[in-house]
DNA sequence: AAGCTGTTCTATTATTAATAGAACAAGAAG
DNA sequence: CTTCTTGTTCTATTAATAATAGAACAGCTT
């Protein structure tokens, strides 16, 4: 798994290590049921704190993507690919709305944002 | 202008009120040239404090949306509605990056992601 | 028995967010 | 000229978050 941590990011690290997760279960590289490394394992490999990738695994766990599993590990979950509900259409897109708005201002057309998304799709598919 | 700030929000109040202004522009209720309140009559009428006006103000200012002048006023920068750079376009990129990789887990086809953008885009002209 | 798993606990450091009050310099308005 | 308002600057405090650190625990695997 290929995890790259921009230290000087606003984005905290844990969360830049969360996110990368969920791209990688998007482009399928990570599949329900995959392992992930340990805490210590993959806080030694990235050069962080065990705590803060403990940190990266209870987000994304409340967000069902991985399941922890006492003692033994911690996997991709099996509902970590799923249809979403009308909730998460509702979150997403409080969470896109800032950026269109944005957008607007910058007078992107709506096709021209299509195309940002598109870009970004092919992205998160040909790093396969 | 209406701002509607969560209290409990995980974005911080300063980015809330940033945000609303932006999607003010967007949506043409504030045009270039529009003057915004003084920071203490924003803060009294919002109810939080001068300083958190003044900070969402100059975040604003770093992405010219507005133009602070001096012992004057606040006002739409006259470039607040602009063509896009290429670096605009990037940044944009790298914002919707992780919000279209947990669609793509949810299992959104390209046309249910356009789908929620052309909503918000709705959401962001009816409200004029 | 040894090693590994996530968890829990306490602790420290640094940064950010938000508030508060006072004072300043300069423009506007009377 | 005086008064008001403007954004700015300064110091200060409080709370929350991020990141690190080390130790210990319970339970599974080998």
């Amino acid at each position: 798994m290929f995890i790259e941590i921009e230290a000087n990011s606003a984005v905290p690290i844990y969360l830049q290590l969360a996110q990368q997760i969920i791209e990688s279960v998007a482009k399928g590289s990570l599949k329900p049921g995959d392992s992930l490394p340990s805490v210590r394992a993959f806080a030694a490999d990235l050069g962080m704190n065990m705590h803060t990738v403990n940190k990266a695994y209870h987000y994304l766990e409340e967000k069902e993507f991985i399941q922890i599993v006492q003692k033994k590990g911690v996997f991709i979950h099996e509902n970590g690919v799923r249809k979403a509900s009308e909730l998460d259409r509702l979150r997403l897109k409080k969470e896109l709305r800032p950026i269109i708005a944005e957008a607007l201002c910058l007078q992107l057309s709506q096709a021209e944002i299509e195309l940002l998304i598109q870009e970004i799709s092919l992205d998160l598919k040909e790093e396969m």
